[in-house]
DNA sequence: ACAATACATACCCATATAGGAATATGTCAA
DNA sequence: TTGACATATTCCTATATGGGTATGTATTGT
């Protein structure tokens, strides 16, 4: 089997560096197809493809004004991603935890080799 | 240009589904490959080849003991992910209120409905 | 040394890309 | 209607995939 399609998920779909600027680009209000191209310096076909993707699975919303056509990002189809990535949010904690408490052991030893050094 | 390379960050990396169950299995503790093997239901090389795709992102760490390498989960790789995702999480909470506000105004218009049909 | 165990790697293949170029569709304006 | 504009779609191609199967490599126990 090969790849799973870019439009199985929003995992998939969000794989792609373009579409995630697309997504930040469109995120705070709704913009037309001709703004994207410009402001990210792709190509119409390519945007609109990207756009294809992001609309298949839900990710962007489009609305029809004359012949433009508004896009905006649906931030709601972006928590799966954020639920899940929270899901390790405990695990990076402890982890800084555990650097830290390491990076004080290691100071406190210095700070005795120092008390020692003195001592001699 | 082809898709870009499964190994090319973390985003592509965790865009297949099984890769992320192995991430969430290994989140909490080591474990050895076979433990994903029977754990998943894949079978060995297809968790192996998993594990080197997630080892070159810096998904997960290893360690070897004995004929045995103990596979974990480095969270911290995930918080990128984390990160983006996050961006768009006032997002999504306007989106929700704005859910909310039409459905109020939308009860509100009934309660209207309702009070000019009782005068007529 | 040898067999067994635990993993990794190599190979083959069907498939879905992303980009580029060209073209189609749809809408406005005169 | 015709032309200009905005966007979508189609066609092409090189490329990387994930699954399956087979084999390689390292380590342990006897």
């Amino acid at each position: 089997m090969a790849r799973a399609a870019t439009t199985s998920d929003a995992f998939n779909a969000v794989a792609e560096p373009r579409r995630r600027q697309i997504l930040i680009y469109l995120a705070h209000d709704e913009r037309q197809v001709g703004d994207i191209v410009t402001a990210l310096g792709l190509d119409q076909p390519s945007v609109s493809k990207h756009l294809g993707v992001l609309r298949e699975v839900g990710l962007v919303r489009v609305r029809r004004n004359g012949r433009h056509r508004l896009y905006r990002t649906n931030a709601e189809a972006i928590r799966p991603l954020h639920d899940w990535t929270e899901t390790f949010e405990r695990y990076w904690s402890h982890q800084l935890n555990r650097v830290k408490e390491r990076a004080e052991r290691t100071e406190a030893q210095i700070n005795r080799d120092r008390a020692s050094n003195q001592k001699s």
